[in-house]
DNA sequence: CCATCTCTCTACCATTTGGTAGAGAGATTT
DNA sequence: AAATCTCTCTACCAAATGGTAGAGAGATGG
């Protein structure tokens, strides 16, 4: 019965799965050590308590995002192309690992007091998201607005819509993978019309 | 020790608080009793079950919302104009009411069953909120695009935006209530740019 | 061959949790 | 005044929860 994956690793699966789709409070060690056919004391040896649990999936899913989100960023795109070139990795994301955009929206909860954790990890990834959006503004490929409220829409916009499918089948949109597509292409023309840049033949608006 | 406002309410309004803002497993019977300052079997008097003092909590918050909702779409505005007004309404309701927001997030969660339950209440509302965008997309005031779909992005944008504290934290945006205005202002912005309507023959671009 | 290290297990435990049973005190009705 | 109804309480309880203590088994190294 000895598994090839080694088992500390199969523990962050399972709990991964379990905080990211039920929540922390929702999610015992005794259900998650039955799920992988091992007893809690097995759990509580590599992690010395749920809260370091907790803890260490968050460094584990900060990571594969981080990893995922600079990898989709080192391409050298640029405006729009470049936006629409992330949205379609999480999406992709929304439909393999539901569970990761569900961990991050467990930590950033109201009451939470884990949210440092996750953004000591982020952060630095949100300073170049920002910087970036900011230099595409300067060079006229993006629409000028402020950037942090900008990445902020994006976030909540892009994560909603690729990972509420209860809200989604409120909505009479089916959770099929046509239907994700039809999503991501809708939502991709949303941005672009929000993100291009004024018509150059019209005085830009100022306030 | 009376209090005027009756017990029943006042049970039905702490508990909207906790599962708005900790969640449904997080929240104890116990704890909410004591933050009530009567016993735990005061609440169940009221509530047969955890289960049910839940439902009764998301029929109060839905009548709540669509209440809001129906009452802000009455006053016959059109358009851009009509989307924006609702915004600034949410806006306000992330800031008086945070848990409301709180609740229907923790409703519309992938492991929820008690989704029916809220999308029996709104569900009218939300075909309603469709309609209009279908007409005004067809009057020409919007830009043409899949109503479902915007409907969508449109809730993922603005509730996201208006109830994700912790995500504008990590993001450098301060939870004043100077940023909140400044948040809905950008947001606004964001939303005009993406639903004013392709063809600016004759935009009515009113404020 | 003995000692140590790694890993998983059994055996418990204190606390918390949602929930049951039913008493007691006012108020209201008969 | 008696009976009933409304509301809140005390007294429990079985189950589940996170966690401690330590044994046993197999591998590894001296």
């Amino acid at each position: 019965m000895n598994n090839s994956v080694p088992t500390r690793q199969r523990v962050l699966e399972a709990a991964l799965n379990a905080f990211g789709t039920d929540g922390y409070a929702a999610t015992s060690l005794d259900a998650l050590a039955e799920q992988l056919g091992v007893r809690k004391q097995t759990i509580l040896y590599y992690f010395p308590s749920k809260q370091a649990l907790f803890d260490s999936v968050i460094d584990s899913a900060a990571r594969d995002l981080v990893e995922l989100f600079e990898q989709e960023a080192s391409r050298g795109l640029t405006g729009i192309d470049q936006v629409e070139a992330i949205v379609r990795r999480i999406f992709r994301l929304a439909v393999s690992r539901p569970e990761l955009l569900g961990l991050v929206r467990e930590v950033t909860r109201p009451g939470s007091i884990t949210v440092g954790r996750l953004s000591d990890h982020v952060g630095p990834t949100v300073d170049r998201a920002r910087a970036f959006l900011e230099r595409e503004m300067t060079a006229g490929r993006l629409r000028r607005s402020d950037p942090s409220m900008l990445l902020l829409s994006l976030y909540s916009t892009v994560v909603g819509v690729a990972s509420e499918l209860e809200v989604q089948r409120a909505m009479g949109i089916g959770p099929s993978a046509r239907a994700t597509v039809g999503r991501r292409t809708e939502l991709t023309r949303f941005l672009r019309a929000a993100l291009a840049p004024t018509d150059p033949g019209r005085a830009p608006e100022s306030r």
